[in-house]
RNA sequence: GGUCGCGUAGCUCAGCUGGAUAGAGCAUCUGCCUUCUAAGCAGACGGUCAUAGGUUCGAAUCCUAUCGCGAUCACCA
């Protein structure tokens, strides 16, 4: 739908309500027409009626005739109850789709002066990626291409958590139990193997604990005397004072789980422009505290503690200096934000991809931020999204139900692999072909099922419906694109010339236009949201709607040789908008399957 | 306990700036491959929209209360 036409009625609406019964209506709702109404948009009516002192039917007739009268576009309107549904002409239709036609990049918006910074991912050094990181991944990237497409410059950007106490859990086991062992003596990626000595050192933690506990020591106690731990704190300590032989082991061992996670971010088809390291920022922020004290926003403690009140809010007390004057994680987010707008002159605002469960921190440290006086505080955005539940419940480390992010990749592949050829649909293909098929299907299947719900709920994973290719799925959609590549293959074949055949449009055919010009209102929409699932949604009921056309209206046996190079224009605007939504969701849409 | 979020078909999810008969997919059942890819299409079955009130021409949608589930409330990150 052009917007022109939409706010041309919605104002010639306004005011014949005016001129009729007398009625000053700010903004007319003027909706898509249910699609078991004919019709293509709809006034609502009932609102008007005590103004109108007439029947629903009457009123919405006497609307609908003034309306007819002076808008060329609208070739009829039919009236059910205090329903107006106003029809568009085929003519202003078929504009609409040579519009799309001729538009490169149609749905694209133009990019503009905003620039985003979009964080995501984020993880710590010290495990491996599981299923979480997934949807935080897949999120993410999908919100910054979403932006992109929006007209938005968009920087992707993580903090990796790279330094504490649990970093140094790792290096010590490593040193102890490790034997030199590395990625490449190992065979082991190297944020498993680095995962793999986390493990360690809490079995020879909780072992020492026992044996502690054995010997009548209280719990509690042994929890602080045991010497592994402490040696691990000795280990933070000695690399918080930059010790050269501590420094060049964590920087070994981080550089392996680098490499590890950059293999993984590869095949999910993720990336980044920007990298933060918590070791360079943690100290950041300590010297706002001073300017919120000077401007009264903190307050001091007689023990030296900073606090920010904001009960005026609604909020509690939170702390944001200790006692001994180190800095918690709300003081290095604050001062991170603010480093941030500073790398970036032309940052206009930023999107952080963090789990729910930080939902109260991320309100508070916006708040502060506004309070401080920066004035793109009020451009700061969390987007939370929920947690990801297993049929067995919740994902817990400790009970090692923790779904594995390569594991996850690899399981997909294996079943597209398996299924494409119980089907026979990689005859004829060599190795590399099937190799890229199977990836580009496996990593459809899973990020479609990620992405299709509202970021903002807990979703269930379910492993064996996730892999399904059948119904809501990202194979489905990528199947029905292939289908049209390989129809518009053979219809080039005929060379036709798409001259005329308009005024044979199927029912069907003209639902899929109607649905194609929504497309840029959809992906501006979910950019404004944040919200992939938005456009998901949008290219299935798309695809639907194609294959129903598909199934129903011969293409190629058609005599009709207009309609049937209609039928191949229209294909052909179909297989692109489907590529382009699906790209971005961040999901390739193979040639032939 | 305070705060925030969620509760829609057997299951997984849409719909939520109030509008017409609450929609998909999976599962179950019935049709459709001599015609361009059947990983498809068409159809059937399935709902006190957690419960109770309220607001109004009209409520799954807004308000209140109750129940159930989850998150969060550290001088942790």
């Amino acid at each position: 739908m052009k917007n022109d036409l939409r706010v041309v009625l919605q104002q010639l609406i306004a005011a014949v309500l005016r001129e009729l019964y007398g009625i000053e209506e700010g903004k007319i709702d003027l909706q898509d027409t249910r699609k078991e109404f004919e019709g293509d948009l709809t006034l609502v009516v009932f609102p008007y009626l005590k103004a109108s002192r007439k029947k629903p039917e009457d009123t919405a007739r006497e609307i609908g005739e003034y309306l007819q009268k002076e808008i060329a576009e609208i070739s009829t309107f039919n009236v059910v109850k205090g329903f107006l549904n106003i029809s568009l002409s085929d003519a202003y239709w078929i504009e609409q789709l040579q519009d799309i036609v001729q538009t490169d990049n149609y749905g694209i918006a133009a990019q503009g002066e905003e620039t985003i910074m979009v964080e995501y991912s984020s993880p710590n050094t010290n495990k491996p990626l599981h299923l979480g990181h997934v949807r935080n991944n897949l999120l993410g990237y999908s919100v910054s291409e979403l932006l992109k497409a929006a007209g938005k410059k968009v920087v992707k950007a993580q903090i990796i958590n790279d330094r504490g106490i649990h970093i140094c859990k790792s290096m010590l086991a490593w040193q102890k139990f490790g034997k030199g062992e590395t990625p490449e003596s190992s065979g082991l990626k190297g944020d498993k193997l680095v995962g793999k000595y986390y493990v360690e050192f809490d079995k020879a933690y909780r072992e020492e604990i026992r044996r502690l506990v054995d010997k009548g020591v209280e719990e509690e106690k042994a929890r602080q005397k045991a010497s592994i731990m402490e040696e691990a704190r000795t280990m933070l300590k000695k690399w918080e004072q930059g010790e050269p032989e501590t420094i060049a082991l964590w920087e070994k061992m981080n550089g392996w789980v680098y490499d590890g996670f950059e293999e993984t971010y590869d095949r999910l088809g993720v990336d980044f422009d920007k990298y933060y390291y918590e070791s360079q920022t943690y100290l950041l922020g300590k010297r706002v505290i001073e300017e919120g004290l000077a401007k009264g926003i903190f307050e001091k403690e007689d023990d030296g503690s900073v606090w920010v009140d904001l009960a005026s809010e609604g909020l509690d007390r939170k702390i944001l200096l200790r006692s001994d004057g180190t800095s918690v994680y709300m003081t290095q987010d604050i001062g991170t934000a603010i480093q941030r707008f500073e790398d970036f002159e032309d940052l206009t605002g930023m999107i952080y991809t963090v789990g729910n469960e930080q939902d109260y921190h991320f309100k508070v440290l916006f708040i502060i931020l506004d309070k401080l006086g920066y004035s793109w505080a009020k451009n700061l955005h969390h987007l939370s999204y929920g947690m990801v539940d297993l049929p067995s419940g919740k994902m817990k480390s400790r009970e090692g139900t923790v779904v594995d992010a390569d594991e996850l990749i690899d399981e997909m592949e294996q079943t597209a692999a398996k299924i494409s050829e119980e089907l026979g649909k990689t005859e004829g293909m060599i190795a590399e072909e099937k190799k890229n098929l199977y990836h580009m299907v496996g990593l459809g299947a899973l990020k479609y099922y990620i992405l299709r719900v509202d970021p903002r709920k807990r979703m269930m994973f379910n492993p064996e419906e996730s892999i399904d290719f059948n119904g809501d799925t990202g194979p489905f959609i990528q199947y029905t694109h292939a289908r049209i590549k390989s129809l518009l293959r053979k219809g080039r074949e005929r060379e036709l010339n798409a001259e005329g055949g308009y005024d044979q449009l199927e029912e069907s055919e003209q639902n899929i236009i109607k649905w194609l010009v929504k497309f840029p209102e959809i992906i501006q929409q979910a950019a404004a949201e944040h919200n992939p699932a938005i456009v998901a949604a949008y290219v299935y009921d798309l695809v639907k709607m194609y294959n129903h056309f598909y199934q129903q209206v011969p293409i190629l046996a058609d005599e009709n040789k207009a309609a049937v190079a209609f039928r191949l224009q229209l294909s052909e605007i179909t297989a692109d908008v489907v590529k382009t939504g699906m790209r971005l969701l961040g999901i390739a849409v193979p040639e032939r399957m």
